[in-house]
DNA sequence: TCGTCCCATGACAACGTTGTCAAGCACCCC
DNA sequence: GGGGTGCTTGACAACGTTGTCATGGGACGA
C-alpha cells in the first residue's frame, strides 16, 4: 500500500480510502490511485486489517471426525452454506477422533482468532482442556454434547431413531436382533445402543448381549463382527447397524455369507435404493445440522446472549427393502 | 500480551519469549509468566505473529466445486493430511462451478496471505482475470488445467480411461454404447468424451451422435438423459457414464426401466460392489491426488522453482459385473 | 469582504507481535 | 582489580492497515 500511495503520489490514508471505497475522495485521484493498484497488482492484506480493526477475521473454524466420510463432509457443506452467507469462510480439520490432534486444532483456530466455532467433540479427551482452550471463542457442538451445559448443542434423535429402526425389525417379526455400533465413549453409538435396548424391552424380547457389537469404529471392523454374528449357532435374524460405516460393512458381511438377514442403518447411504436389496435406513439430514449449527453459530458472534440452544434434529425411517426381510 | 506482561512484571518482549519457548529466561521468571498466561487466559494473536515476521500464514486454500461430492471431499481429505504434515490449515471453498464465486475465493484467500491456493478450476470463467488474482500466491491445480502452462497440474488420465472403459464395452460385444458427460466447458467431460469416440474408432464402429448426451451435470440430469436413451427406437445395450454422479443417475434410470444396459462408470461409487448388478467402474484415487498436488504446492511454497509439474494419475477398470452384461 | 461550512487530503497513532540492539549483572580468569 | 564473557532482561521499531483528528482550500451566504 506504501507502494501504492507513493506511486499515485497520495497518502497511505487516501489509498485507504479508495481500496475501501468510502467517500470524499475526487475521482481523478480514485483513478489515479486505481491505476496504481492495477499496475503494482496491490492486494489488501486482510491480517493487518483485521489487527488493526480490532475486529472479525470473517472465518470460522470446523472440526470434524473425517471430511472424507459423506457425512461429514455433507455437514460442512451445510456450514459452507451459512458462512457464506455470513460473509465467511470456514477452516476445517479433522479429528480423527484423536483427542491431541483437537486441542491442537482448537488451539490453532482460536489463536488464529476465527470468530467462532464448530466442534463435533471427539469424546475420549479432557472437556475441562477443551473448554480452557475454547475460552472466549463462541462455540456451538455438532452431533455430540460437550460437557459444558452452557454450550449450544445441536443433535440428531439417536435414541428415537434406533427405537424406531429396532421397533420396525420387531414389527416384522425378528427377535434375534442383534446391534453393532461404534466405540461406547461416542454419545451417538451409546445412544443408539441404548435405543436398542430400550426397543427390545419395550416389546417384551429378552436382550441378548451375544449379539450386541460395540467399538466397532469402521468398514472393516464391523464386516468382522457381522461375520462372527452370522457365524453363531443361533444367529440373528436381522441387525440394526448404528451408522454409515457401519452399514456398509454389515452389507458386504452379510452379501458375503449370502444369508437373507434382515437390516436396518442409521444414517442414508448412496445407493442404498439400487443395492440387491434396497437398505432400510433411518435417514436425517446432516447438512442441515451443519447449517442449523453454523446459524446459531453466527446468532453468538453477532451477540446473541440467550440462553444455550439445544437442537434436536428428527430421523425419519425410509423403508427400502432390507427391513422388511422376515426372520428366516 | 501487555496484560500478562504487567502482570507478571516483566516486559513484553520476556513474555514473548516464554510463549514461544526460547531459551536465556531464568526458570523462576518463566514461571511467574506462565503463572500469568494461565490466569489470564493469554492465547498468543496469530494475526500478529504472522503480520510482524512477514511470515506464513500456516494455511492453504482449497477451491473445490462442492465438499458434499465424495470425490472433492476424497481430494480434501487428501490435502488435509499434507498440509497437516507441514503444519498448516486448510481454508476450503465450494465454488459450485460458478466463476464468480471461484473468484471471491480466490480473492478472499490471497488477501488471507494462504501461503498457498489449490484450485480445482471452474472453466466457465476468464482464466486472466484468475490468473490476476492469483499473482503472487503459489498455486497447484487439482483435475483440470489452467490455461497457464507454468502452473503445476495435477491431473486423471481422463482419456485413458475412458477409452479403457469403452473398449471393455466393445469387448464384450457391445457396438451400440451410450455416452453421458458432464457440460461441455469442463476439461474432464471433454477428455472422457474423446475418450469415448476415440475407442469407438479404433474398433471401427461408427459413432451415433444420438447416443451422446452431454452437459448433464447432476444425478437427475443424468436419470433423464438415460431414460430419453433408453426409450429410443433402437436403444443402446450399453452405457459410459462419465462420472461418479453421472453414474448414479444412470444406474437410477437403467433400475427404474428395468433393462439389462450394461455400465461403465468414471470414478468409483461407495457400494458400487454390492448393488443387484455390480458396477464396473474407472477407478483412480482422489484422495492421491489431493496430496499429490499439496505436496507440489508444499515445494513452491518452500521456494522450488523447477520447472511446472504436470502429473497425470492413473486409473484402472474394476470389472464387478454391470460391465460385462453381453447385449441384449 | 469576511466568516462558515463542506469537501478532500494527510499526519499520526494504534492493533499485538517479534527482531534488533543494548544494557545490567554476576562470574571468572589472569 | 581489570577486563572479558555469558546469561537475562528490556526499549524500541516495524509489520500493513485504518480510525481520529487536523489542515487547507474553495463555495457560498451575509
Amino acid at each position: 500500500m506504501r507502494d501504492v500511495a507513493a506511486a499515485a503520489g497520495v497518502s497511505l490514508k487516501t489509498v485507504s480510502r479508495v481500496v475501501n471505497g468510502e467517500s470524499f475522495v475526487r475521482p481523478d485521484t480514485a483513478e489515479r490511485v486505481r491505476d496504481a493498484i492495477a499496475r503494482l497488482g496491490f492486494q489488501r492484506n486482510d491480517l493487518a486489517r483485521t489487527l488493526r480493526g480490532g475486529g472479525r477475521t470473517r472465518s470460522i473454524g470446523l472440526i470434524i471426525e473425517d471430511v472424507a466420510n459423506p457425512f461429514y463432509s455433507q455437514i460442512a457443506r451445510g456450514v459452507e452454506d451459512v458462512a457464506r452467507a455470513g460473509g465467511r469462510l470456514v477452516i476445517s480439520g479433522s479429528s480423527d477422533e484423536d483427542p491431541a490432534r483437537e486441542l491442537l486444532l482448537i488451539r490453532s483456530l482460536c489463536e488464529r482468532r476465527v470468530d467462532g466455532l464448530l466442534i463435533v467433540p471427539s469424546q475420549t479427551g479432557d472437556p475441562r482442556r477443551r473448554a480452557e482452550l475454547i475460552a472466549g471463542t463462541p462455540a456451538v457442538f455438532l452431533d455430540r454434547p460437550a460437557d459444558d451445559p452452557a454450550a449450544d448443542t445441536v443433535l440428531i434423535d439417536n435414541l428415537g431413531g434406533a427405537r424406531t429402526a429396532v421397533d420396525h425389525l420387531l414389527a416384522h417379526g425378528h427377535r434375534r436382533i442383534a446391534c453393532l455400533v461404534d466405540l461406547p465413549e461416542i454419545f451417538t453409538a451409546r445412544q443408539r445402543h441404548q435405543g436398542y435396548l430400550e426397543a427390545l424391552a419395550a416389546h417384551g424380547v429378552q436382550a441378548d448381549p451375544a449379539l450386541v457389537r460395540t467399538g466397532r469404529h469402521d468398514v472393516r471392523g464391523a464386516g468382522h463382527a457381522m461375520t462372527e454374528l452370522l457365524a453363531l449357532p443361533d444367529p440373528p435374524t436381522a441387525v440394526f447397524a448404528g451408522n454409515n460405516l457401519l452399514t456398509v460393512g454389515a452389507l458386504r458381511a452379510i452379501g458375503a455369507a449370502g444369508t437373507r438377514t434382515a437390516l436396518v442403518g442409521f444414517d442414508d447411504v448412496e445407493l442404498a435404493d439400487l443395492l440387491a436389496t434396497p437398505v432400510t435406513v433411518i435417514a436425517h439430514e446432516p447438512a442441515d445440522m451443519g447449517r442449523q449449527a453454523a446459524e446459531l453459530l453466527e446468532g453468538r458472534i453477532r451477540g446473541d446472549t440467550g440462553p444455550p440452544a439445544r437442537i434436536l434434529l428428527p430421523t425419519r425411517l425410509v423403508a427400502r427393502g432390507s427391513g422388511e426381510i422376515p426372520p428366516g
